[in-house]
DNA sequence: TCTCTTCATCTAGTATGAGAAATAAAAATG
DNA sequence: CATTTTTATTTCTCATACTAGATGAAGAGA
């Protein structure tokens, strides 16, 4: 048999997937250049035992290795095959089967969940799926959702924005005009802008939503960049946004944010 | 003290959650009338004690009864006071914490999370936000994400649907229009309909999403039924999604539904 | 007095064994 | 052949012991 699941064979993604638990509570974007994804305070220094297992046998189960019907090991061989314990081994399955991957019945094991019951929305399933090599049609999927989501954001957000959401989104543009997108600082202040635009909807669902979608775009881009030296200049695209949310044209907000997105995508090589 | 959380105080509305879990996988959409919500061959005549501790717990938490920054019990304290095993009350939190709604840490304890690491979409924590007794805000949030999901959901499936879709599609609204939605019948052969939509858009996370709104906004009308007599005729509604769908015009199937859902919000008291 | 270090302490995490409950499959019964 | 009973297997639960790491307070040093 071959030795074991291993996740630390790819510690970049790996590591980018810690990063969005447990960071501080990050107040509602401000555009301090705080973009160290190391800065951690002192989170555990090896990750808990049932941690681990369930980034493996979540790898192993959004990869294709087990598939839809398969049934996971039973407790006591895979606690002794891998050197762990039981309990460790429990914990991870129940993680699995609040994401919805797996489902438990006694007598007949754990079998994997067809895909329709996965939580394709959750962190830690996108950044499995991800870790385990996305398919094309995976993000396809995502940045078809980006477009659904996004734009529809901006134009609530032109409905319900306050004064203090346009002072911050006029400085985060501010920000990133001034340093680019070359910048560890002016990715921030673009990112605080799109955060921003989320706040100001005011709807915790969409939020939730935005989040996890903007999170794989990220990641997708981290290492689709420089691929072309000078891209297209994102400014014109973003104060278009802005100037539509600032003026509450919702219509308006939607289509420019719509256009903003097709233009990053097709320089990102989407689409 | 108070005795304990006990979950069922709401037989009703917690028999509705368990009804997504764990069922047989129903294929894709086929129009039978299998709507027994409790026609499942054979649950766990009582729910696993982890399970139930998970429930307790998370409705305790969205319900407000803790509050972000909150500690939960310790281990040894919970167990001693609701007389299970430490074992079971570490499952629950795993499954709490997998669902962004807590974080454990060595010593600190684990403490609720801010609401913006939630998993709002996930169907469990929707359920448990239903069942503590939702929101004025959550229910908006909620129908607005389906004006936003909904008929982008539509655009794609008139993009991409095959013979198939359109013959099935088309079934469904036959039985809809032959039973009515005052009979179980025609209300399943209506959620066929959009679950074939869904189906049509060959998204999965387009699917999952709009699988966990649609569940909200069917617990939501459950209750609002029959309030007024007799509402609208919504099968001209239908009738002008499908042929949409069917002419394969994505943007008029855009609009289309999103007149349907206006109309059957509007209905239903919401909106 | 202040700062840094050390150390006791407290809590979640891990491990193990023993048994209970559930259920799929096999066997017995009609 | 249908139905019921038994059997075997697997998850589920509990109790207990121990580990590790974060916290805060006591203590040492400036």
């Amino acid at each position: 048999m071959h030795r074991q699941f291993s996740s630390y064979q790819m510690p970049e993604i790996g590591r980018i997937r810690l990063d969005d638990r447990g960071g501080r509570a990050d107040e509602s974007g401000m555009t301090q250049a705080d973009d160290h994804p190391l800065s951690r305070p002192s989170s555990p220094a090896q990750r808990a035992v049932h941690d681990r297992i369930a980034h493996d046998l979540g790898i192993a189960i959004v990869g294709g290795r087990y598939q839809p019907g398969d049934i996971l090991p039973g407790e006591e061989r895979y606690a002794a095959e891998q050197g762990v314990s039981r309990t460790a081994y429990r914990e991870a399955v129940r993680v699995l089967s609040a994401k919805g991957l797996v489902y438990s019945r006694t007598k007949s094991g754990t079998r994997i969940n067809d895909r329709l019951r996965w939580n394709m929305l959750d962190l830690d399933v996108l950044a499995w799926m991800f870790e385990a090599g996305p398919t094309a049609e995976f993000l396809r999927d995502i940045f078809e959702l980006r477009i659904v989501v996004e734009p529809a954001a901006a134009q609530f957000a032109a409905l319900r924005r306050d004064g203090q959401d346009i002072s911050r989104m006029g400085h985060a543009l501010e920000e990133m005009r001034r340093f680019g997108l070359q910048t560890a600082e002016g990715r921030a202040a673009d990112q605080s802008f799109h955060r921003l635009i989320l706040h100001a909807t005011r709807n915790e669902s969409l939020i939730t939503l935005a989040t996890s979608v903007t999170a794989v775009v990220a990641w997708t881009t981290r290492f689709a960049r420089d691929e072309r030296k000078e891209s297209r200049d994102p400014m014109p695209d973003h104060d278009a946004v802005f100037d539509a949310i600032m003026r509450g044209e919702g219509e308006e907000a939607r289509l420019k944010m719509l256009a903003l997105i097709r233009n990053a995508s097709t320089d990102a090589g989407m689409l």
